[in-house]
DNA sequence: GTGCGAATATAGACCCAGTGCAGAAAAAGT
DNA sequence: ACTTTTTCTGCACTGGGTCTATATTCGCAC
């Protein structure tokens, strides 16, 4: 039986088909700004007729936000596949230094320009904005479903513990985004965005109790 | 100078108006749905034209979400106003713990069927969750600048709390929305809404540095 | 009151995102 | 080569949102 598992003519096209829209999507987008540039124009440069976009992507937005679509669990794996004497917060923790020393756009410390060019489009674009957010819900339930069947937590801690750490990473990352997104290297920006890092899970894992106490000795 | 801070006839027409559209599409959308109704059914039912309702109310969405508009500087407020003697964190719990016992539809745990309803639809109607996230933002900068400014906390610090307390709120919120919307009334959630919020509480204050520890003695 | 200038309202034409449908084109299986 | 099935395409249509030019209404001074 010698099946090779080859895709086929069929699958190939629709994968190049795929990846010319989405190419010639962002290089437009990036070019002439995001509500610059119709779906009508994107097809065009993809030689693709309107309706086959659509059969692609089903919204404009998902030209550009599907490809952030990776990370939606990445953080629940993260948390199952941690070693057995470390806490949740640990493995995230040291999963997101991991992605800063190495750059990953995840992280928000990458320099690349077409990168950054992409990141800033996503914050500054409302529609955009709003579509990753429905992401990072998404990446919510997963990491609570993980906390709930690896580290033994109730239902509501779960839900609640996972939207402070997808917020709290969201922010460090938008936080890095920008400031590269503002002319900074991201070899200059890398200390302190360790720091930040650092200080911001030192909240998640200690608390706020402590915030603004009279006397905070 | 006998000045009566009257609006004056321009100005009440004008309330009028926004109150009239806003209470027409209220009750459409609560009897046909969201989606079903168009903006145009809407601008007739008021007797008003479509270009005004637009001049009223820029998106469809607003139609709805502006109602949530005044809570949108509400923690900023409770953390600027608390005693000197009490942490940000106690004055927010606190200010939600009394919301609860008030049925502060802000809570989520008021049962009056039309503000269930409504809350059901915000938050089934993808496009209404998305303007709400936007209104999350703006309250979150809100409450950073509040932290920033009356509990001596650094910038970081601040918008890594704000986004914590907001999204935690924000999650006890939509929970409680939710049950009611099942069937529950407000009285029979109220002690498990109550300890609900105790723990979140208790988890922002504390940390989650514990959370799946090996040995949680 | 009359009349003028500034808001505000309206109608109607437009652009664009997204969908439904019917048929052409192309790949897969025989 | 023929048939079946999937994919692509063109076209028409809905609905949100904007632009322009015109009409109405209010505020205010005379």
């Amino acid at each position: 039986m010698g099946v090779t598992n080859e895709p086929g003519l069929r699958e190939r096209k629709k994968q190049r088909t795929h990846a010319a829209i989405s190419e010639a999507a962002i290089e437009l987008f990036l070019r002439h700004g995001y509500d610059q540039v119709s779906v009508a124009q994107v097809a065009e440069a993809a030689e693709v007729s309107r309706r086959t976009l659509f059969a692609y992507f089903p919204a404009k937005e998902d030209l550009v936000v599907q490809r952030f679509a990776d990370h939606e669990t990445e953080s629940a794996r993260v948390v199952e596949s941690r070693a057995a004497d470390v806490t949740p917060l640990e493995a995230l923790r040291a999963h997101y230094l991991d992605a800063l020393a190495r750059r990953d756009p995840a992280s928000g410390l990458n320099d690349i320009p077409a990168i950054v060019a992409l990141y800033r489009m996503v914050f500054e674009t409302s529609s955009l904005a709003a579509r990753m957010h429905r992401f990072q819900a998404a990446a919510e339930q997963a990491l609570a479903g993980a906390l709930r069947e690896t580290a033994g937590v109730d239902e509501l801690s779960a839900r609640v513990a996972a939207v402070q750490i997808q917020a709290v990473h969201w922010t460090l990352t938008i936080d890095n985004a920008m400031r590269l997104a503002g002319g900074e290297s991201a070899d200059e920006r890398y200390p302190g965005a360790v720091s930040d890092a650092e200080r911001a899970y030192a909240l998640l894992a200690n608390g706020l109790g402590h915030l603004g106490a009279p006397d905070p000795r």
